[in-house]
DNA sequence: GTGAGTTCCGAAACCGGTTTCGGCAAGGGA
DNA sequence: TCCCTTGCCGAAACCGGTTTCGGAACTCAC
């Protein structure tokens, strides 16, 4: 019977480099061949160049999946992304999957992608790649406090890297960016430019960001010697309508915050809405400072003064931990961090408001 | 020596169930049993059936790369990205990307991802996953006119499948959407509505679809017996900032259009700013309809009328065309398109003024 | 009853690598 | 000189499948 193999186009590879050429070529056997490329240490050091050289010249590069079927390794790293998640940070996708892809590549392995509608779909995703062995290990994305993509990993022993950190850091490496500073640092420059009330509007509570940029946001107003008023606080604002709802109920209390501070971008733009409803003029009379560098916030009037984060790097970053994790190494020495980078745009200024000013300007547009 | 195999956590798979536990609980020989579960001529029913059923209550799944050795097969389906590529399509990586990955993992293949910088880059990668083996074709988003990716894969004999067409239809098998038919139907609404002087901004000239949709637009206004005039005819925008400067050249010639036909969202909001810098409200003073489904159109004001395309249905039924082509059928009963679904939502209405009203608000907002 | 086909499965080679094991030769110590 | 290491490579098994080939058993026609 004659299957798929050779009805397609696509056959063997008629002239394709094997190791036994290279053998061959050398009057060694295959064996030999491959513990010189692999570096075993009972080869004599001119054998390993000889082998080096010709495999170069004959331009061999081995199949990895005649590797894996020995290895069980196909060096090919996994991904999952969850189609459930709210938008907020697919403008980073591209750049992420590339940063990813390159990383992956530097080192000869490959990405191995697979989208999921929802949580169980993303836990039954992973599942069948490990059952089928499919990739070697996993970057998990949006890492949660409580991760259940963590436990069963951790559990089937896979290798993982985490982008973010979680609550039990127990076998995890990870790569993460140093949230909670960049939350500091705003409310740092924020109380510089003469703020006293200062707002506060977190990202999902899930997420294992959020608890630490609200500590990094506190810290800073202790820094400052500035009151933290729990009314001046909100939770759960990853997209422009839920930014803009927050704001709104903070911009409505009877002592307005002059300066808003948020987890996330999209957040910052909803910020933007709410401000325009009232009347208030983003960079003077309502400040606002954020965190992702989403392409949307350069194009804002003003544009959005953030945190920016380098999705690039941080994809292969994360690669190149998870092959070091896959290879062997302690996850405990594969834990980076990294700082957001300040971009100074313009939605922040020296407050051309005080609270009760914006209170009445606020008031006034309601009727 | 020991190295990444056993180094690592994971490693050969202690209770995997092989093709030779199968055979072994039968009684058969393993080649029977890989016969029967390929559906080779010559094993009788019966057998199939006992083998099929052993499989099954085994839980045995064949590995792909132990499959892959033999048939140069890896069940995986490839995609490059290209970097370089403004992002007037980012939106939809993501449901594309998912939709890719479920069409192939419906019939049990993987998706292989990979990035590249500048179209050097592109075919460089193309023809490194083809020497490894990575992928058994390739999924090719964005296809231009004349397309050096399809040039490398016709050469090197890879099965390949297009979104988009291209010039030289030879070996190709696609899935598009008839955006010149979108393009005709947009001019049959404006027309419908009293337009009379309709502009048209085209997206890039090199992609494929340019020309289709200008020779659209060309149709619509030939069967609504409207004159197309040159000076209300722009190519090559595919940003909000082109956009803007193609719509501000046309409102300020002596007699402007009415409306305005775009081929890409991206141009339309830069339609939007246009028309707000010139004072002109769009849906009433200004008139304008697009194409893609941006969901940066439904939050612009008023929300974009546009002809949607479903990313996730197209990545899907790609992928299941490039796995059919590669199981070697004939890519010309490989060819499917799709209408593109219009979204009614405000951005076009009757002309509330004419041409001349028009060109006289531009002049005072020029002022 | 015999010869020619069919039907169906086993045996073994094969794919392209990796890994184990054994042994030869050189080197070193007594 | 002899023995014991050590260094280095070949031979062969192995990984988990697929594919070719040959032959036993059965069918059917004459």
């Amino acid at each position: 019977m004659r299957t798929a193999a050779d009805q397609s186009v696509q056959n063997t590879g008629a002239n394709r480099v094997t190791i036994s050429d290279v053998s061959d070529a050398l009057g060694l056997t295959k064996s030999t061949v491959s513990r010189a490329l692999n570096d075993y240490p009972d080869i004599a050091e001119g054998t390993r160049l000889r082998v080096r050289r010709m495999a170069e010249k004959m331009g061999y590069n081995p199949l990895s999946f005649a590797q894996a079927i020995r290895t069980g390794l196909t060096r090919s790293v996994g991904l999952v992304i969850q189609m459930a998640d709210h938008d907020a940070h697919r403008p980073f996708l591209a750049e992420f999957l590339a940063g990813v892809s390159q990383g992956a590549s530097a080192e000869g392995w490959t990405l191995t992608l697979a989208a999921a509608n929802d949580p169980d779909h993303t836990l039954e995703t992973f599942s069948s790649m490990i059952r089928d062995r499919k990739v070697d290990g996993f970057i998990i994305p949006r890492t949660l406090v409580h991760d259940d993509r963590i436990e069963l990993l951790r559990r089937k022993r896979i290798p993982f890297v985490l982008f973010g950190r979680t609550a039990d850091p127990t076998d995890c490496a990870w790569f993460d960016l140093l949230g909670e500073d960049a939350m500091q640092d705003a409310v740092r420059r924020l109380a510089a430019l003469g703020h006293s009330r200062i707002g506060f509007i977190n990202g999902g509570l899930q997420y294992n960001y959020a608890a630490l940029r609200r500590d990094g946001f506190l810290l800073g107003m202790q820094e400052a010697g500035l009151e933290a008023d729990a009314h001046l606080m909100g939770d759960d604002a990853v997209t422009i309508a839920e930014g803009r709802l927050e704001a709104l109920r903070m911009l409505r209390l009877p002592a307005p915050p002059t300066a808003i501070v948020c987890a996330v971008d999209m957040a910052a733009l909803g910020v933007y809405r709410a401000a325009a409803e009232c009347g208030l003029v983003i960079g003077s009379d309502l400040s606002t400072l954020s965190y992702d560098g989403t392409p949307d916030g350069a194009h804002a009037t003003p544009p959005l003064s953030t945190y920016a984060v380098n999705f690039t790097r941080s994809g292969s970053t994360l690669s190149s931990l998870l092959i070091r994790r896959i290879r062997g190494e302690d996850p405990q020495d594969l834990r980076e961090t990294e700082q957001a980078v300040f971009l100074d745009r313009g939605s922040a200024g020296p407050p051309a408001l005080t609270s009760g000013e914006i209170a009445g300007r606020v008031a006034q547009h309601a009727a």
